[in-house]
DNA sequence: AATACGGGGTC
DNA sequence: GACCCAGTATT
């Protein structure tokens, strides 16, 4: 009886293959995506869980599916709705790159997730872990797909402090059951998220600590080494709520559109800019509201700052409440056309009913309580959340 | 090889 | 507060 570690000849590559899908088979999570063979629905949560915690996208993957039940359906919606589903996940560009891929499945593959690697590398977004996922998920196709759970369980088999990408895929390779490579892959990944975890490994519950090479020397715990991270660079921002206080109507503000490249890229947010060199708040905020057309603004309402962490930077943002009167023709600004094509949040009605072009919209007034409907970060929910009180502490008094 | 890209859970 | 999560694309 060998458990040599780590699992190299073939002998012992077989046992850790048996070990390793005998725990998933007893042990396995029961996941939403795990219900279904669908391949859309498999290339939907590899997506999702990008480094993102399967807690966090079970709740979002429900709501897709509902919304979202087949590759048609996302591939016929509209970015706005697509993002708006997606919207406090994070990563923003997978949304989008998720909303092309599709489309190109549809146009290119006749509306089948392909199969082989080459293929579905090619689509937006699926780079060399997702293509394995979903190549062996979702087609029983024996392809590596190591993510940050593969690869601390190999760093720990090998016993490797800093494992390169292609030996963590070497490795892989040749582990993975050409037999089962769906449920292997899970396995393993199933067995870093609940056993092989980064800080206190349970390593006496390990259906294969025979195989491991750190378990035996008793160095898993520094295995594999921590990444070194850049500090989170600091964003200050100025941020110009522009506020338009109509006679006899609820107040409506300005929301616009960000670029459809970098931070947040595509998402809704209150008009602002970044702080230049000895710069104050209020004058970024004034810029911003100046590239919308507004300038000449009385002094505006300060309001708390809302400071917000991104992994690789600290946003801090200053909001100013600006009463600006009414834009001309401004009455039928885009309204109905942009709710109707933004939201499937507030209910009415589908993106297919909305005219034609309305959806590239890029700034928008809209009445406060319509915010909810559109896709915004965290961190301009937040400041949602300010603007909204102000505006009804302003209409009491 | 390093950096940009969100948000949140955990110790 | 540090670390890291079912990573990808760009430089």
């Amino acid at each position: 009886m060998s458990g040599l570690a780590p699992p190299t000849s073939s002998e012992a590559i077989r046992l850790f293959r048996r070990r390793l899908l005998d725990f998933f088979r007893e042990r396995k999570r029961d996941l939403p995506w795990r219900e279904e063979d669908d391949p859309y629905r498999i290339l939907v949560s590899e997506v999702m869980l990008q480094q993102t915690r399967v807690d966090t996208v079970i709740p979002y993957y429900r709501r897709w599916m509902e919304r979202f039940p087949d590759l048609e359906s996302l591939a016929g919606a509209d970015l706005d709705e697509v993002l708006k589903m997606w919207t406090g996940l994070g990563y923003y560009r997978r949304a989008r790159n998720l909303h092309a891929a599709v489309r190109l499945v549809r146009e290119q593959h006749e509306g089948s997730v392909p199969d082989d690697l080459e293929k579905l590398s090619a689509l937006p977004g699926v780079g060399d872990y997702t293509a394995g996922a979903v190549a062996s998920i979702a087609h029983g196709v024996p392809a590596p797909a190591v993510d940050g759970n593969a690869r601390r369980v190999l760093a720990r088999l090998f016993d490797d402090a800093a494992p390169t990408e292609p030996r963590l895929g070497k490795w892989a390779s040749a582990l993975v059951d050409p037999a089962a490579p769906g449920a292997f892959n899970q396995a393993v990944m199933e067995l870093g998220s609940t056993i092989c975890t980064p800080r206190a490994p349970a390593c006496s519950s390990c259906p294969v600590q025979v195989h491991c090479a750190s378990r035996i020397r008793g160095t898993e715990r520094e295995r594999p080494a921590p990444r070194r991270r850049a500090p989170p660079k600091e964003m200050r921002v100025g941020v110009a709520v522009l506020v338009e206080a109509r006679a006899g109507r609820r107040s409506a503000v300005l929301l616009r559109r960000r670029s459809e490249d970098g931070l947040l890229a595509g998402m809704w947010e209150f008009p602002g800019e970044e702080l230049e060199d000895g710069e104050e708040e209020r004058e970024a905020a004034l810029r911003a509201a100046a590239a919308e057309g507004y300038s000449g603004l009385a002094t505006g309402e300060r309001l708390d700052e809302v400071e917000h962490r991104f992994s690789h930077r600290l946003g801090r943002y200053r909001p100013f409440l600006f009463s600006v009167s009414a834009p001309s023709g401004s009455d039928e600004l885009g309204l109905d056309e942009l709710q109707t094509g933004i939201l499937g949040a507030r209910g009415e009605e589908r993106s297919e009913d909305r005219p034609a072009g309305a959806g590239a919209e890029r700034a928008v007034w809209i009445e406060a309580d319509e915010l909810g409907g559109f896709p915004l970060s965290v961190a301009q929910a937040r400041i949602a959340r300010l603007v909204v009180e102000a505006v009804a502490r302003d209409g009491r008094s």
